[in-house]
This record gives C-alpha cells, sequence and structure tokens, in this order.
DNA sequence: CTCTTGACTTAGACAATGTCCAGTGTAGGA
DNA sequence: TCCTACACTGGACATTGTCTAAGTCAAGAG
C-alpha cells in the first residue's frame, strides 16, 4: 500500500482499482509526469481506465495538497507527489525534464514590503532552468 | 513610434502594419497578456490581422529576447515586453493578474552546486503566489 | 518611379491538452 | 444482500498553439 493511497484513504475516499492506479503510478518513482504519461501507465495495469478519470483524479490531489501541480513551460501540467517536503524545481529547456531541488534560505524572504503592492503574498515558485547533462 | 518597433527595425525586420499593430498593443501598456489577448487588441486596429501572424510574431519577438514569455498557470503563456530589467513576477492566484517585482539578491546563488544534478544551470524564475488587494 | 524578389501574411486544417456531460457501474454502509 | 451516492466511461467539445500552401507586399535595385 502506497503511503499516497493511505493518506487518501483517510481523507474518505472510496478506494476503486482507477484512484488505486494513479496513485501508484505517481507514487512509484518520483519523476514528474504529466496528464497524459500518467494516463499511459495507468492504462498499462488497467486497459479500461479513461483519460477523464485520469485528468479528475490527478485535479481532486492537487485540490487536497496531496499532489502538486507544476506549470514548467507553456505545454503540459506536471504532477508532483512530493508535497511533503518544501522544494523546487529544476527543468531543462530541451527535454523537460524536472529535478527537485532544494536551494537555500527562503524566497520568500527576498521580496521587500514595498514590492508587494498590497498583496497578501503567500507562496514563493523558483524554477530553475538549465540543460541536463544528456541534453548538453 | 514605439521603443519596441524601433528596435525591431534596428534588428532589419521588415516593418509591417501587423508587426506594428503587435508591437504596439505590447508596449502600449505594461500589462501582460495573453497571445489570445493581444490578438484581440491587433484586431480592433487591424481587423483583418490573422492568429497565426501574431504567434508568429510574438515567437519571433521572444526569440530575439525583445519580449519574455510567462508561463504562470498551465494554461495560455503571456507576454511581457518588460524585457530589458530583470525582473520577477507576483501572481493573484484568484484573478491571475501578474505584476513585476524585483526582489533583493540573486535567485541563482541560492541553489548550491551539489543541488545542480550536472545541469547546466543558466537561468531562475521566481513566481511569487497571493491575493491582489482586489481579491482578498 | 517602377520592378523584382524573397520575406511576410492569410485561412484553415490539424495537433495537443484539458473539460464537461449523460449514462452506467460499483464501493461500502445498513 | 441491497441501496444509493459517488465514481467511471466514452465521446463531444473547448482552448491554445502549430503548420502549410498560396497569395501579398516592403524595400532595395535600376
Amino acid at each position: 500500500m502506497s503511503d499516497l493511497l493511505e493518506r487518501l484513504r483517510e481523507r474518505g475516499w472510496r478506494i476503486t482499482a482507477q484512484r488505486r492506479v494513479v496513485a501508484e503510478v505517481l507514487d512509484g518513482d518520483h519523476v514528474h509526469l504529466t496528464a497524459d504519461e500518467v494516463h499511459a501507465r495507468a492504462t498499462a495495469r488497467l486497459p479500461e481506465i479513461s483519460r477523464a478519470t485520469v485528468y479528475n483524479t490527478l485535479g481532486e490531489m492537487v485540490t487536497i495538497g496531496e499532489v502538486i501541480e507544476v506549470a514548467t513551460d507553456g505545454r503540459a501540467k506536471r504532477y508532483d507527489p512530493n508535497a511533503h517536503h518544501p522544494h523546487q524545481h529544476l527543468v531543462c529547456s530541451r527535454c523537460g525534464t524536472v529535478r527537485d531541488v532544494r536551494p537555500t534560505g527562503d524566497p520568500l524572504a527576498a521580496l521587500p514590503a514595498d514590492e508587494r503592492f498590497g498583496f497578501t503574498v503567500s507562496a514563493a515558485e523558483v524554477t530553475y532552468r538549465g540543460l541536463c547533462p544528456d541534453c548538453v
């Protein structure tokens, strides 16, 4: 039983074959998959699973904070199951691979009050960009 | 004559009515428009302008570094003509408004070498999220 | 000024990603 | 075991972006 699935059960989710498969795909390796990649891997285990269900399930997981949605470019969103450890992302500009990284310090502290323009600022996301070893 | 258009001319671009209109729309007020919003405003001035031309022109401006592409969510990219002053973005989680902000320090410096995993890191984008004064 | 040429634009088909809905199925409590 | 609210399916639809073939035009040459 994956940790993620266990937490979903505690939140009162019905545990269906589809949700179990999506949770297992996400929890399996901490890669950052697109919704379509999740669907492809889920289909390998449960051939009838529909695209809508994968999208719904991912959306619900994001809503309750078990999964983070990462928009690294203007294309497909990626889903990050590592929601319980604060981290930022390092993205390859060529192939789109995403790695979790932990920079030093708190990025929120770098934004002085007079640069907040009345906003209630609650989070800072940092995306580092570059080329991965395979794409150099 | 807008500054942006002037710089395009210096780069040897043919100045067509379409490019002039796109440049004027972007340069007009430093709001961050989506491609479709640019197209809508361009159409108001030049009704025949096609979607493809707006996309092409925006893409070219991004390529030559006159405009920055901002992916704040998984939806439409936004275009920021303020490319010659380094800055980050503050996004309202509810209405999507984007403001330019200048945090202190260099965000790249916060990523130590042992957290770069062999990547050649070239840039850091910071997105601050919160609620704007109108949405609180 | 007119001509010429190759860069530019257009319309629309197509692709990728995401959303919605009506009908059907089923998990889990009674 | 049975019920029912919740979940799933398949497919239509929406949004955003890309591509191509054919027509158009900006700007330098003469």
